[in-house]
RNA sequence: GGGUGCGUAGCUCAGUUGGCGAGAGCGCUGCCCUUACAAGGCAGAGGUCGGGGGUUCGAAGCCCUCCGCACCCA
């Protein structure tokens, strides 16, 4: 290799991608002990996700981070993972192929999709697929999903082994999952609950707490009346009138004189005449409303609280898609016309019945004045685009800690445990933890996932024994219990009396990518390999999943193992738009990545990424990157004229003698301290910017002061070794950021890949520097600039010459100045330069005449 | 309602434990074709460091309070 005439950035990502490819330059080496491997538990994307900017920035800093431990020595295990099982992926091949899965239906070989491609029609021309019609579908469309990323993720140069990327829906997740999953059980720490559950009825499937979200929603406030039984009539004001005939009491305060008479008490429900006592508990907000509260079975999650605590009867209204139940509950309705209000409820979706119950409230004339509308928040599905309700369902829990003080309490400590970067995004765990008040849901009623690994007997009247589950053994898994026999039946049993049946759900996406570490350091099936890796070293991730993915995973290693699957989390920010507002698909403000690497190069793109602090939210900025590309261009040709005037084999350091040359690698020595301390705090983005100072006054004032001493007799090799070791060392300062430009320019001169050579070493270059004192290059450098300064007022060209330069200073400064005299002399072009002492910093220049020049 | 972070030049942001005249880049203006770079280089202008109190010899960093923004939890 050599220096090529004209340095140009144009093919390098091509080149160097194909080349770090073939050499395995990023291969883990397994025979490393767990003190010289790096591990990290990389954040496995969401391939049915977008591919935006939001994703390369958090990617581009761990992969800074990764390439800098792996220059310090250590073996980096760096895998890539995909989250491709789950609702997320189910969503997208609907609208992709315009299928719905329909587990009814028999299995179609063949079958050929009605289209494929992003064009969402309307859910009614959506095509009923069987489930292993509609698996197959999942599977294809997320093998093209996880090319695209691959693809992107090379573009963006992830420093990743790719002969260790997993799925969370392949075979070692699946087993990962159902093996952890049968621990918990064996433990009590998985259990299974029938319970009021948080239910999406476009999904038709259970959701968890942590996929909550609260939205501002309109909505209106209805003022109702309910009759007195022993007492007078009580009003109360709903947002939800619809569920009057799910009404199993009233609440008030235990403190509100208002109400103190009447509990104990009973009214009757309007409209059905439904008898319900009136009860005190704390909950009950007096100031809300008329201070007194109808309960339903159930409206929100208070009235599940209540309904638990208080004891209260059960009349659920409400069905799995949404709509009203066919039939009312058993209840003893006084009402001679309840019958037939409710059977004109029945079947309605939410919405419809409210405005039908409005109706003939107004009739009954228990509606007081008019409903008036307000905003409020309603719980929503994360993903969702109806308000959840509540229903009965039987599901699979992990404890957490919601209703365990000790877990919670150990939780917590955990967290105080590991080392968060920045600090402060630890509080968003905690107040996360400490704000639990469910355990943990991990079943969901859908189709591409993991599915539970077990099975329940058939009684020989056909009922299903939930009492006593049948679990695969370890040594089964994977197993799938809608195609495999549980040990010690035949397949011929399959749902007959006496026989068994599959638990249909699958387990919450969660549930296995809360294993990650255990699945990619492939906990069981390599006690060696894991013994490397586990607990990790750092888990890069967004702040926005503390709650699920992080938190998750704690709670897993902390039942499985009894200690932190990592030692460090390094939490990113998220990218804003240029409005300040958040990326995301839904806003649809994002911006696709590939554009932006065509136009500027990965390496500026990576520039504007590790500009971005660590955990700050950054804004988008097209900007930066232009920066960038100017930086890896001035990598260049900076690298291309010093390696010009030095030479590209090694000067001996001993020739290193010049006071300016020593105070430069005095100077480099700090730099390389400085940034190493930066790294190792995972503040890539200082790292970044101090060598990019360091480099830029290399290149306007240390290049401009010694080049004519590097062409004279006097002092050339000091010069010339000077330059040599400080561009190797930027260079190596720079790889983690800007790994092409650097590694392009490493090879002209130097063997072996960059990103695999030694880190600079600040002990080595202090020797070179022999004591050199960093003051001197920064005196020079600021006289320089003024002498520039005065050619720049006056107008006239650089190498204009000057006859005389006076440096006043103070004395220290001045003789530092000294030792400089002569590069400076070359390099400001001066006749003469005389040193004056003074109060104050100041430099007179003496233009020579133009026409002398 | 509780919590976290943030408000520094037109824009995007640095400012370690309080210390000499407050910084960078972009943008803007001007100059310079200097044998690495004209899709460049050099330089310049530009700020009551959100407001108001306080601690201190000294505050953009500390304390109090208010205003605004973003996010988290309830």
């Amino acid at each position: 290799m050599a220096v090529p005439e004209k340095p140009s950035l144009d093919g390098l990502e091509e080149k160097w991608s194909a080349q770090w490819d073939a050499d395995g330059t990023y291969t883990f080496d397994r025979s490393k002990d767990r003190a010289h491997v790096f591990s990290i538990d990389t954040p496995p994307p969401t391939v049915s996700g977008s591919l935006h900017m939001g994703s390369v920035f958090g990617y581009a800093q761990t992969d800074a981070v990764a390439r800098y431990r792996r220059m310090r020595g250590d073996e980096v295990f760096y895998p890539m993972g995909w989250d491709d099982n789950g609702l997320a992926t189910e969503r997208r091949v609907q609208n992709y192929y315009g299928v719905r899965c329909d587990p009814s239906l028999p299995y179609e070989p063949g079958f050929a999709p009605p289209r494929e491609g992003d064009d969402a029609k309307s859910k009614e021309s959506e095509v009923p697929i069987s489930r292993p019609n509609f698996v197959e579908l999942c599977e294809r469309l997320t093998q093209i999903d996880e090319q695209a990323f691959e693809d992107l993720w090379r573009r963006l140069a992830l420093s990743v082994d790719w002969s260790l990327t997993y799925t969370t829906i392949g075979e070692v997740a699946q087993r990962v999952s159902q093996r952890a999953f049968l621990r918990n059980v064996a433990r009590g720490e998985a259990y299974q609950a029938e319970a009021p559950t948080l239910w999406d009825v476009d999904d038709r499937t259970a959701v968890a707490q942590a996929e909550l979200e609260d939205k501002e929603r309109d909505g209106a406030m209805h003022r109702v009346r309910f009759h007195g039984v022993d007492g007078a009539d009580i009003e109360i004001e709903t947002t939800r009138p619809e569920l009057i005939p799910a009404c199993v009491a009233l609440v008030a305060h235990p403190d509100d004189k208002r109400f103190r008479d009447r509990f104990g008490s009973e009214v009757s429900t309007p409209l059905f005449g439904v008898r319900v006592p009136v009860v005190a508990h704390g909950l009950a907000d007096p100031e809300k409303g008329t201070g007194i509260a109808m309960i339903c079975t159930f409206g929100d999650v208070t009235d599940v609280v209540w309904w638990r605590e208080l004891q209260l009867p059960t009349r659920s209204v409400m069905g799995r898609d949404g709509r009203l139940v066919a039939d009312a509950p058993d209840w003893d309705a006084t009402d001679p016309k309840a019958a037939g209000h409710y059977q004109e409820l029945a079947g309605k979706t939410v919405n419809q019945a409210r405005e039908r119950v409005v109706e003939l409230l107004r009739e009954s004339g228990d509606l007081v004045g008019e409903p008036t509308p307000i905003k409020h928040p309603v719980k929503f599905y994360e993903r969702g685009k109806r308000p959840l309700e509540i229903v009965t369902t039987r599901q699979w829990y992990i404890r957490n800690g919601a209703r365990d003080k000790e877990l919670r309490a150990a939780l917590l400590e955990r967290g105080r445990e590991l080392q968060w970067h920045p600090p402060h995004t630890r509080s968003r765990y905690e107040s996360w933890v400490e704000g639990l008040n469910t355990d943990w849901l991990i079943s969901r009623q859908r189709f591409f996932g993991v599915p539970f690994p077990v099975w329940y007997r058939l009684r020989d009247d056909g009922e299903l024994d939930y009492d006593e589950p049948l679990y695969a053994a370890e040594d089964q898994l994977p197993v799938d219990p809608s195609s495999d026999a549980p040990t010690g039946f035949e397949e011929s049993q399959r749902g007959q009396p006496g026989g068994f049946v599959a638990d249909p759900d699958i387990l919450d996406t969660w549930a296995t990518s809360s294993l990650t570490p255990q699945i990619a350091d492939r906990w069981e099936d390599d006690p060696d390999l894991f013994g490397r890796l586990f607990p990790t070293d750092l888990r890069p991730q967004g702040g926005e999943i503390i709650r699920t993915w992080l938190f998750a995973t704690l709670l897993r290693s902390h039942l499985e193992h009894d200690q932190l699957p990592w030692r460090d989390t390094m939490i990113n920010g998220w990218v804003l738009d240029p409005d300040r507002k958040k990326m995301s698909k839904s806003k649809g403000n994002v911006v696709t990545p590939l554009e932006y690497f065509e136009q500027f190069g990965s390496d500026a793109v990576r520039y504007w990424a590790l500009n971005g602090r660590p955990g700050v939210d950054t804004a988008f900025d097209e900007g930066q990157m232009k920066v960038g590309r100017k930086l890896a261009i001035k990598i260049l040709n900076a690298s291309k004229f010093t390696l010009g005037v030095a030479g590209e084999s090694m000067v001996d350091a001993k020739a290193i003698g010049a006071a300016v040359d020593r105070a430069l690698l005095a100077g480099l020595a700090d730099l390389v301290d400085d940034v190493t301390a930066a790294f190792d705090r995972y503040d890539y983005a200082r790292a970044l910017e101090r060598t990019e100072i360091f480099f830029w006054s290399f290149c306007d004032d240390y290049v401009e002061l010694v080049k004519q001493r590097a062409y004279s007799d006097q002092g050339a090799d000091s010069a010339r070794a000077t330059l040599q070791i400080t561009l190797h060392a930027l260079l190596r300062l720079f790889a983690p950021h800007v790994p092409f430009v650097t590694e392009e320019v490493w090879s002209w001169w130097q063997p072996g890949s960059i990103h695999r050579a030694a880190w600079p070493d600040a002990a080595e270059l202090r020797a070179f520097a022999l004591d050199g004192d960093a003051s001197v290059f920064v005196v020079a450098s600021e006289a320089l600039s003024e002498v520039r300064k005065a050619k720049t007022t006056a107008q006239v060209s650089l190498r204009t010459d000057v006859t005389r330069v006076v440096v006043r200073d103070v004395a220290e400064r001045l003789e530092q100045a000294r030792q400089s005299l002569d590069d400076l002399k070359e390099a400001a072009r001066a006749q003469e330069i005389v040193f004056e002492e003074a109060q104050e910093f100041s430099v007179e220049v003496e233009l020579a005449a133009p026409d002398a020049a």
